[in-house]
DNA sequence: TCGAACTTTCAAAATATTCTGAAAGCGATG
DNA sequence: CATCGCTTTCAGAATATTTTGAAAGTTCGA
């Protein structure tokens, strides 16, 4: 199954990562990291690492089975959650300290101090007033415990359906 | 200046690529390719295919000045459009492909030939579900020839102004 | 048609990222 | 406290991506 590989770059994690990640969603059940080494065809080590990323970015957990001392992983079930995770990751990783740099060399480069760096700060104030808004945009869909981008979905639109043969979110409530 | 660096990371653009792009937005006015090889300090090869990516990307145009042989290039100044090009692209070149992959797996594995497929098929269900709302929210955001985002954002929240000390975008139109 | 002035291409080199596997760690158990 | 079963680490190998630069291509004016 390559399809996984593409949704690695589409969610901006990295390919083995992904992978491990897919296998988990459609399995569906907790997996052994010997389960994952053998049914990818990868390294203990690589395993280890990659189940690892996932156990950061808040999209997968560990379980365990009694009676057995090896380490389960299960996978969030439900796609927008997952999402949803992601998208407070990233911004976290990439979007705040992008932020913080902008407003770094802002404050670096003041009017009064460089002449002619009038335009050049209005470039720079967009960017900010960009990102700043990405952030907070952002922090809105990630923060309420329900589903908040179905709700976007709605809002924007008149297409809240699905397209496909089954309802998108199979907990959700009337 | 490393921040363009990292903006490569956030919009999904190669890291050179991004500089070349930031060069043109930040100094606001047509440069040929010996400037942004000398500003940069990249090969005239990479200074090329970099600015055919940005061309393709569209978010950068060519430009000519009357008596010059050079070709210049001019970069998108309001962030907004080009935040829009880039979602844009991003669809068409991951999502859609993405969509295609998962509804071509879906249809191998009916669940009249499969037993057993029928929670793995839940699952993909929902996975194209979920990029097939993507994908029409990412249609609905770029599509309208205005500053759709902005509304979005205003939608969204109550937190429709910039936080930075001048407004979003320079060229908004009453 | 020629050549000057640019631009594009692409194989090879440089760089960056990802993966492997053996060794070290860690806790539970006898 | 020695060993077993399992997990993590990390230097080096394998792979993938990006960059270079020289050669080929293009365009235009004379």
């Amino acid at each position: 199954m390559a399809v996984w590989g593409q949704m690695a770059g589409a969610w901006g994690i990295s390919r083995t990562m992904a992978e491990v990640h897919a296998l988990l969603y459609i399995s569906g059940e907790p997996l052994c990291t010997d389960d994952i080494m053998e049914r990818l065809d990868i390294s203990r080590g690589n395993a280890s690492m990659s189940l690892r990323a996932l156990l950061d970015w808040g999209i997968v957990e560990r379980a365990h089975k009694r009676g057995d001392r090896k380490e389960y992983f299960n996978c969030e079930q439900d796609v927008w959650t997952m999402f949803r995770a992601i998208v407070r990751e990233r911004i976290k990783r990439e979007v705040d300290p992008l932020l913080a740099s902008l407003f770094e060399i802002r404050d670096l480069t003041p009017e009064s101090k460089v002449p002619g760096a009038t335009t050049h700060n209005e470039r720079l104030d967009a960017l900010v007033d960009f990102f700043s808004t990405v952030e907070k945009l952002g922090a809105r869909f990630v923060s309420p415990p329900g589903r908040g981008l179905q709700l976007a979905a709605s809002l924007l639109g008149s297409f809240a359906g699905g397209s496909s043969s089954r309802n998108a979110s199979p907990e959700a409530k009337p």
